[in-house]
DNA sequence: ACCGGAAGGT
DNA sequence: ACCTTCCGGT
């Protein structure tokens, strides 16, 4: 498959959806089918071989990458976002609002790396889990689980 | 290249 | 909420 290839339009029922009384999380439109993140289509690039030329995990560091083709991974993400003008000055803009939410940062003084913080996106995934049981096991093709409902908290 | 504020869109 | 667009500053 190609993960540049655009979602399908999910059929969006009438009325849209209104803002949960909770403010916890809502469906975006329906359950199954939240808009694709960043992070998410960042890492699904990333465990596939096909693509080692355009992205790739650093070895060595645990859960850092090198973007090596910076306007063709932006071109796949304006094509599975329908964004035909996205370009790596406004993707990076959108990784750098993921500092702030302790999803990745920068690896200062190498160029176009970044580096997930895994312990952060388990941590939001399962608030319960203890990381320290799997220290070892994320070098190289972490697959980290595709289930980010996380509780709100505040 | 990289940063982060500001406004806008869905 | 999660980006997209734009842009002045480092």
């Amino acid at each position: 498959d190609a993960p540049g290839a655009p979602q399908r339009d999910p059929p969006t029922g009438k009325g849209g959806p209104p803002a949960f009384p909770g403010g916890a999380r809502r469906a975006e439109s329906s359950p199954g089918s939240r808009q694709i993140q960043l992070w998410h289509f960042i890492l699904e690039l990333l465990q596939k071989e096909e693509f080692r030329h355009v992205i790739a995990w650093q070895q060595g560091e645990d859960g850092e990458f090198v973007i090596k083709d910076p306007d063709e991974v932006a071109r796949l993400w304006g094509r599975r976002k329908r964004k035909p003008q996205m370009n790596y000055d406004k993707l990076s803009r959108a990784l750098r609002y993921y500092y702030n939410k302790r999803i990745l940062h920068k690896t200062k003084g190498k160029r176009f790396t970044y580096k997930f913080n895994f312990s952060h996106l388990l941590f939001l995934s399962c608030p319960l889990w203890d990381t320290r049981s799997l220290s070892g096991a994320m070098g190289g093709q972490g697959a980290p689980p595709n289930s980010p409902s996380g509780p709100p908290g505040a």
